[in-house]
DNA sequence: TTGTAGGCGTTATCAT
DNA sequence: ATGATAACGCCTACAA
């Protein structure tokens, strides 16, 4: 230490004002001289905040986490919103109960995707102090709250647009209904079906997994009705590639709108329904970062998608 | 603390074998019913190892970071390798420099995914004594070393394949060629062809950016020619994806075979070059994990890939 | 305005 | 086989 003590060198770093002028200048000269750097653990273990929050990322046993694009572009605006807050992401690696890996690196906050509602973390993580946003997931604590897309809304869009259109022979391929945004796009078919009178035959409804292979299969499921839908809306950009190739393969032509708009949506000039894969994330992040540094309450978020036209529909 | 020393604790966890089968017993049962976790913050200061890798990832500045879905696989990979050694994953937000944030993490190793070779970090970091390795960026350093696709070896499958089918004009559209796989997969193109006696007009070359958007701009380029080519080889699915579509809308026919094989190449039948992301992602953790732990040598793995053939070529 | 000193939770050294 | 105890690097009363 060149002059001062440390204590003053702490205070130069963290509260400025607290130090005259002119030692804060002399400090600051050699902090750049010696290429200083604070460590975080240190710091993190006195002040009990580390700066990190905790990424949980799960599609599924048979997908492996993070393989859906989805969650990337959410990734993304999670990793601006936190880090213009001087947040990292600490992402968890699978095995381990991701609550225990949390609390171990004292993470001020957690962001959760793709997560189960019957997770078994989930529940004992709910009641804890730790501050905790799911995307697509409604969970709901003192200190947990989720943000997700107007699914409802979306599917309505959907299928209003198709029916704008003439058709009234439309099914749907879900996505799995276990989870809020499948059974919301479920829903708002429904509704939209509803409000308009059209017809509802059970086989109408497939179930699908978010996957293209689910599209591929339930779509020749759908083909291979006594009386076929003349469109489908399908509850993601991926079944609905995975049905337009089905559909190509039988020589067939059916009107088919999606959900998501993936990159390939507009390669393919899929009429879909967008939702802000990077503002819920960015969502998240703020919310989380509002949870942690001025106690905000919980977020429920809901936000708005929007029906872009091309050409399959 | 229920009898014994806080020592004798932390041996029960760490070195059990240390300690008598009777208090370890009872400490653990204290352990468990405590819920106690170790501080992580704590341990790195002390041991002066963090078990965190660092991950950095950038794609350039018009497309954000962590959008292509080439890094999400390769992250895929890597979070399971390190995962199993008890590692958990870093993820910078961009913004600040990555080598401070590395060091203030005191993260154990670092991985680098699209960081270019002129970063003004980069140099920085290889002098250092922190173990890196790099995707597809040849770095080399005492710690730092490198995995990537054999891209010439893939850029020459695509050729090979293509003449075999009976073209002679083949055109490419190239990657990035400040990168090393847009530059790596130029050169299998030209080495190919040159070892066939095919004709390669300067024209027949196009430099894209990996992106569809180039694809697409560049194959429309091509059908401009006077004499255009009857094949191309594009150096990414995306840009392969770009070029069908700008195909289609123009009505016209082209050979095309791409490099990756995303998820969407299987979709839209693109025959491709297969690259193994996800080992791609898993080598790079084993041999960070080999450096940090047994004090490996720096990797310089080339990973091989392999023609998938479907119906664009 | 600045320095002193205790403590954050853990490991590791040295005794016992 | 186990217990004291000194670090690890930093922050924050409290004193001066």
């Amino acid at each position: 230490m060149s002059g001062v003590s440390v204590a003053t060198v702490s205070r130069v770093l963290n509260e400025p004002s607290l130090v005259s002028e002119t030692t804060r200048a002399r400090v600051l000269e050699h902090v750049r001289a010696l290429d200083y750097i604070p460590n975080a653990a240190a710091r993190t273990l006195v002040r009990r905040r580390s700066q990190l929050v905790g990424v949980v990322v799960n599609t599924g046993v048979e997908h492996p986490d993070l393989k859906h694009p989805f969650f990337q572009d959410v990734l993304v605006g999670l990793k601006d919103a936190v880090g213009s807050h001087e947040y990292d992401l600490l992402l968890f690696s699978t095995g381990e109960s991701f609550l225990r890996r949390a609390l171990r690196h004292q993470v001020d906050g957690l962001v959760l995707m793709g997560v189960d509602r019957n997770d078994a973390d989930l529940h004992a993580l709910l009641v804890r102090e730790v501050p905790v946003v799911a995307v697509d997931l409604d969970v709901a604590g003192p200190r947990a709250g989720y943000v997700m897309s107007d699914n409802v809304t979306g599917a309505r869009l959907a299928v209003a647009h198709l029916a704008g259109r003439g058709h009234e022979r439309i099914a749907t391929i879900t996505g799995l209904l276990n989870t809020r945004p499948g059974a919301d796009r479920l829903r708002g078919y429904e509704q939209e079906l509803a409000a308009r009178g059209l017809p509802l035959p059970p086989e109408y409804v497939r179930e699908g997994d978010f996957y293209p292979a689910s599209g591929d299969a339930e779509l020749r499921a759908l083909l291979a009705l006594p009386e076929p839908p003349t469109a489908v809306f399908a509850a993601s950009d991926d079944i609905a590639l995975g049905a337009l190739q089905a559909l190509a393969e039988a020589r067939r032509e059916l009107a088919i709108v999606g959900f998501d708009d993936a990159e390939l949506a507009a390669i393919v000039s899929l009429t879909t329904i967008r939702q802000d894969k990077t503002a819920l994330g960015a969502a998240a992040g703020a919310a989380l970062v509002a949870m942690i540094e001025d106690d905000a309450a919980p977020p429920a978020l809901v936000l708005p998608v929007e029906l872009v036209v091309r050409e399959t529909a």
